[in-house]
DNA sequence: GTCTATAACTCGATAGAC
DNA sequence: GTCTATCGAGTTATAGAC
């Protein structure tokens, strides 16, 4: 954790036991997965026994699940306002990448959580994990069309505009410690780089789309 | 494993006992990481009893090096040859995102796999697994400020250039099954969208970086 | 609720027969 | 080389005292 800005998982020296175990077991799940974490360290990072860790969760693969299921339920308002805002386009595109970033470089590590989770247990994700809501795209598709009518974008299937640009927003996050060896920065360079990220994303998805 | 394309790992039936075990490791720590695969599920799998595992490769840790070396090096040389081409720069462009598309395609888990473990793992994948010699951008960054000089690029910078257009080739094979709910495709539509990659991220690209 | 102690289990690793 | 049997370390989970 180099970030300078913390990531969005508080963790208050005054919570209850149960908070404070369950704050514990975001961040090492988050950090390592189910099998990497440990309920013994889980417990140390709590700062309480090993034994409390099943009085309120009875047992670690339930634990793993409230987390997992807190770590979607948490970020899943932030995207589903930003892709379905009714806002003019441009402002729009505009908001949805500084805040995509944003979310991203504040919780570096909970994109590549889902993504894992999701590769692993796909059973258990939509089973127990997903929630009946998800962000709907469809806004943002008939924006895209509308636009493309009125001639202030190019034809293009909008599809592929949002994944481009999701792709564009959160990859360079995750994959930062290949980045980082790849273009030969250290590590105030490969911040200031990813810092960057948000005006180079938005010139590089506007002359892309512009007619 | 849904691909109509193979993935990259041969894993033919008439291999020795070391190459099959090699095979079935691969195959499992590529999915499923070091802690997830199990010796017992990579002895079924190679048809062989757990104790051959140990005589072959002496440890679970010393099995798993081999197979991320591999994975690495047999990707890099492909890399290395697309980034560090003297084509001339529309032609590498096109070049570079087709194969780099068709890669990753087919090898749809070697990006998560060297993700994680550089996350998990900086210091074995430092020391013990990264090669040598890497791919070196910079022939990709003198190219690009030529094409600048000569009227041919936009100004930009080059390293958020390679960084756009590699985050578009890999992130949605990596996330495809978040895509795939996101944008509510059945399995047949989502290979569908992932096919036309190739055609729409290059007119994406070509006009983000045309001046 | 919280702790210590320990049971129960998983899994990597080894011994030894063939 | 390959197998069966088993050990031993590390982990999850529980029992029971306070």
């Amino acid at each position: 954790m180099d970030n300078t800005t913390m990531p969005d998982n508080p963790s208050r020296e005054s919570d209850s036991t149960e908070q404070r175990i369950f704050d514990a077991a975001h961040e090492l799940f988050v950090q390592k997965g189910l099998d990497g974490a440990k309920m013994q360290e889980i417990a140390d990072r709590a700062g309480i026994n090993k034994a409390l860790l099943h009085y309120y969760y009875r047992s670690k693969e339930k634990l793993y699940e409230q987390v997992a299921r807190a770590v979607i339920n948490r970020a899943i308002p932030v995207v589903q306002e930003l892709i379905e805002s009714e806002d003019p386009f441009e402002e729009k595109i505009t908001r949805f990448i500084d805040f995509y970033i944003e979310l991203v470089s504040r919780n570096p590590f909970v994109p590549l959580f889902v993504i894992t989770e999701l590769n692993k247990h796909p059973d258990r994700f939509f089973e127990t994990i997903l929630p009946k809501h998800l962000p709907k795209p469809q806004v943002f598709f008939r924006q895209v069309e509308e636009e493309i009518a009125r001639g202030n974008l190019r034809p293009m299937k909008p599809q592929h505009a949002l994944v481009n640009i999701v792709s564009m927003c959160i990859f360079p996050f995750v994959a930062k410690p290949m980045i980082r060896i790849v273009l030969g920065l250290d590590q105030a360079e490969i911040n200031t780089f990813l810092a960057e990220r948000k005006t180079e994303v938005k010139e590089f998805v506007f002359r892309a789309i512009k007619p």
